[in-house]
DNA sequence: AAAGTAGAGGACCAAAATGGTCCGATTTTG
DNA sequence: CAAAATCGGACCATTTTGGTCCTCTACTTT
């Protein structure tokens, strides 16, 4: 029910991997496959959709390669999934082009919407800056400054532990 | 990247229907199915595991059927989704034996479980009766009694307005 | 007790989505 | 001009999904 599709989490490996390289440098797609140990061709790919979406920049020919066009504390979560995320629904009658048949008995589609809309709404601040530091997870009750503009998704994952269930 | 299985669909239609007919009362497949226009094939795979999972309750021989086992503000929507989600987790190292062989590079396993906690604990406390008043959702802000031991996604969702993108 | 009703559940199939590969075209550096 | 790199379409294999069919078992009614 929440799970995203292969190309979102290459996606996030490749903005995660980017953002370790300095901010002027590009990297190839073949360095960045063996990097990841993603398959080259379909990092390609992930990367044309991430240039698509701006969340990367390209630089073509002999020495070019991607990197990321802004800083990871700019890119939202949703910036890197949403390319290949064909719709961000719940329920089937909230796809586009698609009339519900059972209008009369079902009434699903509202509440749906609602219950869509607010959890999209949780993943809007949540930017890629959050998934480089990896060492802060596991510490429960991390106070200290947090980011200014932040929602409280972000802030609750920094005081969060990974481990519940 | 949220999509919930046909199945889901069909369970939350069949819990929100069920809901509609007397407590004491049970609804026999063939009848549901025609209610809803869900394929009577698939409608029961869909009650026998909401059997299973202790939602509703199951009555055999002449006369028989389905019905809730409790009141709609005491099944939890995860309790009726579930069943049918064979994982609730965004990415796939967070699967069951699942070892993920990029361990030395790629750190998303515990950002994205943290995640993946905080959006499952928001969905702790929904429950179905929150999909039973039809006409409420479009009213922004509706004040009043709310339940006493609701979340706050449920106290947001009732007075959220649900065609906002 | 008999008969019919209704749930339980396995086997199977078709269609769609997914993940991945291959190949050619274009652009830029050297 | 040649090498290195992005660009992007076409294609294929596998898995997943949604759905149907058929049989078995349990229960209720007559």
């Amino acid at each position: 029910m929440f799970k995203v599709s292969r190309k979102s989490e290459y996606a996030l490996i490749a903005v995660q991997q980017l953002a370790r390289s300095l901010p002027d440098r590009v990297v190839s797609v073949a360095d960045l496959s063996q990097q990841t140990q993603v398959p080259a061709d379909v990092l390609a790919k992930v990367l044309q959709g991430l240039k698509r979406a701006g969340v990367v920049r390209a630089v073509k020919g002999a020495g070019g390669g991607y990197g990321l066009s802004r800083s990871p504390a700019e890119i939202r979560f949703l910036d890197v999934v949403q390319p290949f995320e064909d719709k961000l629904a719940m329920v089937s009658c909230q796809m586009p082009s698609h009339e519900c048949e059972r209008l009369d008995t079902c009434s699903l589609r509202d509440p749906m919407a609602a219950l869509n809309a607010f959890v999209l709404r949780q993943f809007e601040g949540l930017t890629m800056d959050v998934f480089l530091v990896p060492h802060q997870w596991i510490a429960v009750g991390t106070r200290g400054a947090g980011h200014p503009h932040e929602t409280s998704l972000a802030r609750r994952l920094r005081a969060s532990d990974a481990a519940s269930g």
